[in-house]
Order: structure tokens, then C-alpha cells, then sequence
DNA sequence: AATGCGAGCAACCGCCACAGT
DNA sequence: CACTGTGGCGGTTGCTCGCAT
């Protein structure tokens, strides 16, 4: 018999997040900070798991979530990254700022590993694959559950139907009044734009570079999320709430992070044109290892 | 206009690591 | 050292919506 599930789920709300429980669990960690998942949801007056509220605060009503297309940039970066430390997908969105390893994940699954199929490379390996072996270019075995009517028309003939052209649905981007930024999960991103970027990149492909915890670099060491952020929310949460777009304010860009991951990702340029195959390859496992310290 | 299919994304599940006791 | 509780992660599932027929 394994573990005890995390909660009793008799009697727990499942499913899509309404606008009101959003607003009680925004509400409960602007008052508390995160943590203290299991016992959160009595806390907080929520009918769900600890789990899920954990959940849903990470993917979707932290403050400093990026909502919006993945750039060029980002997905380019997204593949290197794959490449190098695989479904680690925290790992990678610890280093792609205000984007959650779920999104990465799903956006990794719905677009670039199609992408990557359509240039030939395989997703898993990110090796050549071969023209001559047409099932490899496919796409891997369907998880769709109703596969019996879906996968009759899937690839019709053996062709990998062309992906359409279909925009990123893009989410909206809170704003954040605090001109601090601050990520702590993982503590792999703690990013304070008013110091200067320069001094903030450890990741420095193939330099040497101090080895200063990115979490350290938050000057304070707050890691409560609360501290300085906007939410819409009013004092009464009970029927105020009735779209999500009251609890949140979105923005439709915030440069800041741009430009944080155009010196990253100048970095893996560099490093890629500068070197032989050896030498990248030895400071992809330098690199590698810097993420996972 | 109705229906079915597929894509995309939010949410769930189960496992694992680690800290605390 | 063993056990337990908690948080975190990656894989998977289910729902919704847009598009094609």
C-alpha cells in the first residue's frame, strides 16, 4: 500500500478554479505567504487539496507570472535547454522568467516537438532523424484518450498532416507594482531589475564566473510573494469576484524579462558558434551542472 | 446549423527527495 | 537509522473551443 494521499479528497472541490477561489487563496497567501500547502485550504476557507492550491498559485495567480506568446527567443532557448538537461522542465523554467514548467511543458508537447519533427530532429534526442524512415518523423504514440474515432483521421495515409499556423493562445501578463521582482521557485530565479543585469547572469556559459546563487541574489531574502504586489482584489471576496479579470491585472508585455533572456540566450550563441564540438560539449556538462546546484 | 475532430491548456495523479522527529 | 510529513516534479488526463465537414 503506498502513502496516504495528501488529503482527503471526500468532499473536495475538483476541477476548474472559480474566480471566487482564486480570490480566497490570492487573498490567503497576500495575508501569509506561501506554504504550509496541507493546511492551507482549511485556512483559507477553500473546499480543495492542498496540492491543487499549491497548483494553481505556481501555474496560474502568482504575481510574477508571464503570460503571453513564447518569443522566438524563448522557444529557441526552450530547445537548447531541452537538449541539454531533457524533461527537467522546472529547470528549464527556472531559467526562462516568468514562465511556469507547466507551461513549458505543455507548449514543449503541443508545438516544439512538432517543430523539431518537422526540421527533422527528433524531439527526444534532438539527433537527425532519418528521411528514409518515415515513422520516425511521425508523431509518437497518440495519448488521446476517445483514440478509436480521433486516431482514424490523425494522419491520414502515413502523412504528418502540417501543423497549422496557430497563435500561441496568449495569456494575459499581471502587472506588478513593485519594481522588485521576485521568483523563488526552486529559488532558482530571484531577479531584482534595479540592480544591474549585468552582474546578475550566472549563467556565464564556459566563463568563470562567481558561483552566486540565484536565490541569494534577491537582496532582502523576502521570499514573500504578498510583499509589494498589485492584486484587484476587494475587501469582500465573496461576490465580487465574477470574472478572473477582476482579480488580476494583466499587462501585455514587460520588457524586462526580454531583455534578460536575450543576454542568456546571447550567451548559448556564443558559446555555440565560438567552440569545437568537444569543448561545447564539455561546457554544456559545466553548464548542466551550474543548473542543478 | 449541426456534428465531430483535434489542439491546447489547466488540473490531477503518483512518485520521489528531503527535512524533521 | 527509520519513519513520517510535506513540497516539488514530470507524466497524464479531461475539458473547452475552434475549425472542418
Amino acid at each position: 500500500m503506498g502513502r496516504a494521499p495528501c488529503c482527503s479528497k471526500i468532499g473536495l472541490h475538483r476541477g476548474p478554479w472559480t474566480a471566487r477561489e482564486d480570490a480566497l487563496l490570492t487573498k490567503y497567501i497576500q495575508a501569509h505567504g506561501e506554504g504550509n500547502w496541507r493546511s492551507l485550504p482549511k485556512k483559507a476557507g477553500l473546499l480543495r487539496c492542498g496540492k491543487s492550491c499549491r497548483l494553481r498559485w505556481m501555474n496560474y495567480l502568482r504575481p510574477d507570472i508571464k503570460r503571453g506568446n513564447i518569443t522566438p527567443d524563448e522557444d529557441d532557448l526552450i530547445i537548447k535547454m531541452h537538449a541539454l538537461l531533457g524533461n527537467r522542465w522546472s529547470l528549464i523554467a527556472g531559467r526562462l522568467p516568468g514562465r511556469t514548467d507547466n507551461e513549458i511543458k505543455n507548449y514543449w508537447n503541443t508545438h516544439l516537438s512538432k517543430k523539431l519533427r518537422r526540421q527533422g530532429t527528433d524531439p527526444n534526442t534532438h539527433k537527425k532523424l532519418l528521411d528514409s524512415d518515415p515513422n520516425l518523423q511521425e508523431e509518437p504514440k497518440k495519448r488521446r484518450r476517445n483514440s478509436n474515432k480521433q486516431q482514424k483521421n490523425k494522419f491520414k495515409s502515413n502523412v504528418l498532416v502540417s501543423e497549422k499556423v496557430k497563435v500561441h493562445n496568449p495569456k494575459p501578463i499581471r502587472i506588478k507594482s513593485s519594481r522588485n521582482f521576485s521568483m523563488s521557485r526552486n529559488c532558482s530565479f530571484d531577479w531584482t531589475p534595479t540592480s544591474s543585469l549585468e552582474g546578475d547572469h550566472r549563467v556565464a556559459l564556459g566563463t568563470e564566473v562567481e558561483d552566486v546563487p540565484w536565490s541569494s541574489l534577491q537582496e532582502d531574502g523576502d521570499h514573500d510573494h504578498g510583499n509589494g504586489v498589485s492584486f484587484l482584489i476587494g475587501d469582500d471576496d465573496q461576490d465580487n469576484c465574477s470574472d478572473s479579470s477582476d482579480l488580476i491585472k494583466w499587462q501585455s508585455q514587460l520588457p524586462m524579462f526580454d531583455h534578460t533572456l536575450e543576454k542568456l540566450y546571447e550567451e548559448y550563441l556564443q558559446l555555440l558558434k565560438a567552440k569545437d564540438n568537444d569543448q561545447v560539449h564539455d561546457e554544456f556538462d559545466s553548464f548542466a551542472e551550474s543548473l542543478l546546484i
